[in-house]
DNA sequence: ATAATTACTTTATCAGATGAAGTACGACAG
DNA sequence: CTGTCGTACTTCATCTGATAAAGTAATTAT
């Protein structure tokens, strides 16, 4: 399981990923996360629903309430132009900052350094 | 440039690697992670050192002064054997985290969504 | 009834990044 | 011998985003 601090910067990217396609509610962002990444990611509630809050007063997204219900009334959230243009914009700055990292990480059996 | 909060969660990472080899201290620290990176990241002053404090009373490094100068005194700091340890698993966790996070990542060309 | 599941909210706390500002030392130009 | 430049580090205050803890609200299953 990964800490967050990792993942922390594109938390945001991964609910907007999720909302391309169409609305979708907390709930089921973060089942989906887990399914998509096999449980090596699990987001915190506080962390989603707070990046919902977030989201909305950044423009990114908007909030309507949804009619289904099996539980308590969802609110549904829709990705706005701003959104697609912020989460375009991260996924290029992805490639630069994987390059980055990279460039400290060694890769695999790596031993004697003394 | 990119955002640190991104790099955030591995800047730890990128000190303790340029320390695998030899003993440094912050301002060169500091140049060779501009240089590497040819300026695409910049570690702010304040996270720097603040990572060496945090970094020396994890244990995964040590400090100790300089003889050498051409300005204000230096502390050097040199990379324990856990400081290694953590190291490496960084490395490890580093495979798994851009793997969950790409994911989540549209590359290239992506334009009709709606 | 009540337990389980779905779905969200509030509050408080924490770590780490960062801006602003300042200190300390040596070298070198005028 | 004074002032400025570059090196090197420190302190303090603030902000953002993650997270724990706890609670609320609605529906479905037992």
């Amino acid at each position: 399981m990964i800490s967050s601090d990792v993942i922390r910067g594109y938390n945001d990217t991964m609910i907007l990923y999720l909302l391309l396609n169409e609305p979708s509610y907390g709930y089921e962002i973060s089942k989906r996360i887990r399914e998509l990444t096999d449980e090596k990611y699990i987001m915190k509630e506080t962390t989603l629903y707070s990046a919902f809050k977030r989201m909305e007063s950044n423009g990114f997204i908007e909030a309507f309430s949804g009619s289904e219900t099996n539980g308590k009334p969802r609110t549904y959230y829709k990705i706005t132009d701003a959104g697609r243009s912020y989460y375009k914009e991260k996924c290029e700055e992805w490639e630069i900052t994987r390059e980055v990292i990279e460039k400290f990480i060694v890769k695999e059996n790596f031993h004697e350094y003394n």
